[in-house]
DNA sequence: AAATACCTCAACCGCAGGCCG
DNA sequence: CCGGCCTGCGGTTGAGGTATT
């Protein structure tokens, strides 16, 4: 504990950016707290990291909001509520600090939402198409299912189902399904996203962002998926 | 021109989870 | 298994800039 205080806090200087980037060019992200010791730096480790991930990494992308990314974000926020690292990971080259301050300043605003609300509740849950006897087996979307009130372009998308199905293959469990997001929650209320946890695990912890990023079908399926859920729901 | 209110966003804080010895 | 360290996340703060009075 002693010499936490040592470390400068506030706005960082162009000196202390110049310091940082070259002990990033040399020795590589990671290991933040080495920073301050090898190089003399007066910042503590954890915001050498986020200097350089919000800031001073190349494929950070400076200036405004396209109209493009703020639908995207606006769709994602919808499926996702405040999972600001998950809803950046595919908005590219912005980070979760960008997407958290650009909706809580300009898309609430936009969009008419009150703050200190969770983004998203829904009153019960729909129905669950996981089949919980076997937790080993990916829960199902009916992506090819005639019936589904699925818009037809999604069942259609058949590149899109390709994607879908080998997210549906990766697809890892992940602790609760919920995560630190479940706090805006109350015990009773569920987040869409629960709802085939499976199936939006595998996709949205995919490490193949480009496939689903370039996908066209991509963000028609989230729509789709919540206008599905919402009909169950509402 | 000065004072004040409002807005934006970079940075901080506390917490949780993963990793490793 | 346990504890310490490191990293990552989401919520919050406050400095600096801009608009309004």
């Amino acid at each position: 504990m002693e010499g936490e205080n040592q470390y400068k806090k506030g706005l960082w200087t162009e000196e202390e950016d110049k310091v940082l980037l070259d002990y990033i060019r040399v020795h590589g992200k990671g290991q933040w707290n080495r920073i301050p010791k090898a190089t003399g730096l007066k910042r503590c480790g954890k915001s050498c990291r986020l200097r350089w991930l919000n800031y001073l990494s190349p494929t950070v992308k400076r200036g405004g909001f396209s109209e493009e990314e703020d639908d995207l974000i606006i769709r994602l926020h919808n499926l996702l509520g405040n999972r600001w690292s998950l809803i950046a990971g595919r908005v590219p080259g912005r980070t979760d600090n960008q997407v958290k301050n650009h909706w809580n300043t300009h898309l609430c605003k936009k969009l008419g939402i009150v703050k200190k609300q969770p983004t998203r509740k829904i009153a019960k849950i729909p129905q669950v198409i996981d089949d919980d006897d076997d937790e080993n087996q990916p829960a199902r979307f009916p992506i090819d299912n005639s019936n589904s009130k699925l818009s037809p372009n999604i069942s259609t998308n058949s590149s899109f189902n390709k994607s879908v199905g080998a997210m549906e293959k990766k697809a890892k469990p992940l602790d609760d399904g919920v995560g630190k997001a479940s706090n805006n929650y109350e015990d009773h209320e569920q987040v869409p996203w629960m709802v085939n946890k499976h199936l939006c695990e595998s996709i949205l912890f995919s490490n193949d962002d480009l496939m689903l990023i370039n996908n066209p079908g991509f963000v028609d399926f989230l729509d789709a998926y919540y206008l599905d859920l919402t009909s169950h729901c509402l």
